[in-house]
RNA sequence: GGCGGCGUAGCCAAGUGGUCCAAGGCGGAGGUCUGCAAAACCUCUAUUCACCGGUCCGAAUCCGGUCGCCGCCUCCA
């Protein structure tokens, strides 16, 4: 079964191959720790978890590397304000950062390097493009010349023409030749109070890009299969790392380069600086999950624009309940396997029907992944399974050992889609309410139904939903 | 001004030339079941894919144009 992926670099979908059989190397672009992130940046995160996913459901092995940037404008400005280290200040929203991605059930990668632990490999690579001649210097910092690599846009598709006209342009850029020309290394200033390093290219501190160029070759060599990132990082950041890696350690750099949209809410970008972000803590603390936030990122596919139907001043939230209803379809359906699989009667057999219907559901789920990472259709062909077995799990036709053979398959799928599990639910006085229950059903013998109704609507206030059902009654969180 | 993406039912969202209907989820309507409810199941909920032309035996899908939305070109996932 093949895989396809859409390359930004050839703006089209390719079969994918990686350079040693069997293994992935990718580069995969973290957070800038000077905040907690907002679930818009765990979108390019859980995209990049599916992607990770993706290729071991297909057989790969993978090697992924995500950098955390813990030094640049932000991060020095804040801890300054605060009065902190640069590394007191970061180690919060590092931590902060990697609680949220096991909160949704991100993988976690083989390295997550720091730019502040890698500074001799940048300035390595920087003394490279200094000997080749890509390098300028002024007033104490150093560029690199995009005029020495003629490559450059290749990625954005950007010319050097068209960069400027119209375009916001930084107006204290003046010390630089070219204003596409970007820092490599940044002279001290005092507005970096203790952040800098003394290197052989001075007092100052590294340039946002080097350090993609410098980590990846370091942990992947300087030819690896895919980086990935937000399309906001297609220009300039991607096209920079481009420019100093080819330049300074010669060879292709990277075969396939993926990127995902935006995250938008009601339409416009979720961002930091519009002020109109939400971050995971947000988010829960108004009753959903991080299960539900996870179902929510995952299930549009990564090209297009998520838009975020959320407004917590008028409690509408329409994105995260469907997505919760979803899920709980899925939780419903799994119960049902699991009663079933509860009552195993002797010489009990998986009916031919159950193995085709399966086999069938598995080709779909692994076309539509294959495809470009088509989750939607991939979520087709798990809902698609439970409607079929729920009709025949109604008509009785399905076996205890069916059942077991259904529930595999989700549990294979989930390897993929990280959904399956329910959130670990604070401690509930379960004795309490099957208590309660069963005074109900006291009542309810006995025809008592004002009496049964009040105990459910208690419940029911207590977030404790009722069911009925032939095998007794049962009771979950709402 | 340049570059890129998007426009499919009330909402979200697949589908890139034709095999049975334009997946699937949410929401809605009716029914079965139930003391009531819930869940589940069944039926229904786009003769149509922003609009206009064109290519083709055949297009949501390819080509040209129009309109609208968004992003990048400054730090950004």
């Amino acid at each position: 079964m093949t895989l396809r992926f859409y390359n930004t670099l050839t703006n089209q979908r390719e079969d994918f191959s990686s350079q040693s059989p069997g293994q992935v190397a990718m580069y995969t672009c973290g957070p800038t720790v000077h905040d907690f992130a907002h679930i818009g940046n765990f979108r390019a995160y859980v995209f990049e978890d599916l992607l990770r996913r993706t290729l071991k459901y297909f057989s790969f092995t993978v090697t992924q590397v995500m950098n955390l940037t813990d030094v640049d404008d932000k991060t020095i400005r804040k801890s300054r304000a605060q009065g902190l280290s640069l590394n007191d200040y970061t180690r919060t929203y590092k931590d902060a950062f990697f609680q949220d991605r096991d909160a949704l059930r991100i993988e976690h990668a083989e390295v997550y390097p720091a730019a502040t632990d890698h500074v001799p490999e940048m300035v390595e690579l920087i003394q490279k493009l200094i000997e080749k001649g890509h390098t300028y210097e002024s007033e104490g910092s150093l560029y690199f010349r995009i005029s020495s690599f003629p490559d450059y846009g290749r990625l954005a598709n950007v010319k050097a023409e068209g960069l400027l006209a119209g375009a916001r342009v930084d107006s204290d850029e003046y010390e630089k030749e070219d204003v596409r020309d970007f820092a490599l290394w940044k002279a001290w200033t005092p507005e970096d109070g203790g952040v800098f390093w003394e290197t052989p290219l001075g007092k100052g501190r590294p340039g946002w890009h080097i350090e993609c160029s410098a980590m990846s070759h370091k942990y992947l060599g300087s030819h690896f299969d895919i980086h990935t990132g937000g399309v906001d990082n297609i220009f300039p950041h991607h096209e920079n790392e481009i420019a100093q890696s080819v330049c300074g350690y010669g060879g292709k750099f990277v075969n396939t380069w993926l990127h995902c949209a935006h995250l938008v809410i009601n339409g416009e970008k979720m961002s930091k600086s519009l002020h109109n972000f939400y971050t995971l803590r947000d988010i829960t603390q108004v009753g959903f999950s991080p299960r539900v936030v996870r179902y929510f990122l995952l299930s549009a596919h990564y090209r297009t624009p998520l838009n975020l139907v959320y407004d917590p001043s008028t409690g509408n939230a329409e994105s995260f309940e469907s997505a919760r209803s979803a899920l709980e379809r899925i939780d419903e359906f799994r119960s049902k396997l699991n009663e079933l699989k509860k009552h195993a009667a002797a010489g009990d057999i998986q009916s031919r029907e159950v193995g085709e219907m399966l086999d069938k559901s598995e080709r779909s789920f692994r076309t539509a992944l294959g495809n470009d990472l088509d989750i939607s259709g991939a979520l087709g062909a798990l809902f698609g399974l439970i409607k079929e077995a729920n009709r025949m799990l109604a008509a009785g036709e399905v076996t205890t050992s069916d059942a077991q053979v259904i529930d595999d398959k989700l549990v294979s799928w989930d390897r993929v889609l990280g959904v399956l599990e329910p959130d670990i639910a604070p401690a509930i006085d379960a004795a309490r309410i099957e208590g309660l229950i069963a005074a109900r059903n006291a009542a309810r013998a006995a025809k008592d139904f004002a009496r049964s109704d009040a105990i459910r609507k208690q419940l029911d206030a207590e977030g404790i939903v009722l069911q009925d059902t032939p095998g007794g009654t049962k009771w979950k969180k709402k």
